[in-house]
DNA sequence: CTTTTATGATAGTAATACTATTATTAATGG
DNA sequence: CCATTAATAATAGTATTACTATCATAAAAG
């Protein structure tokens, strides 16, 4: 990984943007902290000022609400997961290999030990998004926010590897679906393997990245390698 | 369906049996009308209790707070569909055709005209389901609330179609993160079509149920007809 | 050296998520 | 049929949350 890195997000969830400030960064860096030991529900900003030793009003300056929080953590993971594959893809010129390399990194996706920003930790980050992702579009206000631009770097991310499952198979009619199905499977199934591990196969949760990527793999393949046949002739 | 059918939980994540009461039955139908109407963060029991002509204290006696009230529900969801899938597949004989069968009832459940219960409209539950439900395992609790039984209705069903997976392709490795991936997906790939279509290659809303049919069975049917051999392999 | 700009300190409000108390009514049991 | 229990309604009250507003101060920019 590169010593260091920019990502920029193609929205404002943000009312004041957060890398340009020390406070902004101690908001980021605390909050995933924070929310990640206590879970989203019970994280407020009033908490995090006591911590970072601010007040809540000087929260709100740089968010509206926790919700735009977390629209920014997430969608800065999956800005920063994003460039992660093009980094790790953008030489391998057979499209299934492609594809095979970009479903490892998605899978493996904030394992490594060395950040790549100094105040953003991407393995507690992994965890957030693990466990609170799901609530950034399961609101009341998804459609408003959809049309703000907020779930740009999500979609990104799926259209990005759909692409990659129709060089690899030209055929297939449901990349978009089958690569958003496999995006949250990837964080269902290791939140799964800790938590409710009846739902999956998954046995060590410690190892729950390792033992989901074959699942995965061979998910996607047998889906556009296999008898594509028999979609046609439904 | 059945003209009269009786879900019965394994859990308590009721105070008091709302079935049983006049009270308790439209805590339920209203509850449910009104998550769908104003979403799950934005629906209090101060404004259920004013619908239904009674008193926020008298809605506290039934559930504990509104989060139980979900897990109540989405289990309901769930017993109910696995009576659902196994009153439609009892009688098949081929592992294959049960298991195409029960991903059909699976993606088809909730859209019947007719409910099997007077109070719950099973089509609006499904809308709840779909947009809420993931809420009731993402939360900090959600090993206390394992070990509480309160996801045993959903364990059950995945178990139950990972039964057939496994009746269908003994030598298939992964079969319950293949079902929970896919009961996942089921709720997910039509929630993507009416709010981020970009997700997905389902193109009509209205009919998102019917084209997600086909995108399933494929993804399971392939996964485990396909090349078993590629996973020994690895 | 003055004027923005960011932050801190403090206060205050409406809504949420409850809990407690008492009165009233309906159901049950002897 | 009366006495007891149980369920609900009515009302009040509390702690916390999710903000908004005001003003003072410190730092940075012009």
């Amino acid at each position: 990984m590169a010593a260091s890195i920019l990502i920029s997000l193609n929205h404002k969830s943000y009312l004041r943007e957060p890398e340009s400030t020390e406070l902004g960064r101690k908001i980021i860096a605390e909050s995933i902290k924070m929310i990640d030991n206590l879970g989203f529900e019970n994280f407020t900003f009033k908490k995090l000022a006591a911590k970072i030793g601010s007040t809540e009003a000087s929260v709100y300056r740089y968010f509206e609400n926790k919700h735009k929080l977390l629209v920014y953590l997430v969608s800065w993971y999956w800005a920063w997961v994003k460039y992660t594959i093009t980094f790790h893809t953008h030489n391998i010129q057979d499209p299934c290999e492609r594809l095979c390399r970009a479903i490892e990194v998605l899978t493996q996706a904030g394992q490594d030990e060395d950040p790549s920003i100094a105040y953003i930790d991407e393995r507690i980050l992994h965890r957030i998004v693990v466990s609170e992702s799901s609530k950034v579009y399961h609101t009341k206000e998804v459609d408003e926010e959809n049309k703000a631009g907020y779930f740009l770097e999500i979609k990104s991310v799926c259209s990005f590897l759909a692409k990659m499952v129709q060089d690899a198979a030209p055929e297939y009619p449901y990349p978009h679906a089958l690569i958003s199905t496999v995006m949250e499977a990837t964080l269902q199934q290791i939140y799964f393997a800790k938590h409710l591990p009846t739902l999956t196969d998954i046995k060590k949760k410690e190892q729950a990245v390792e033992e989901t990527l074959p699942f995965l793999k061979h998910l996607v393949f047998s889906a556009i390698e296999g008898n594509l046949m028999k979609i046609k002739a439904e």
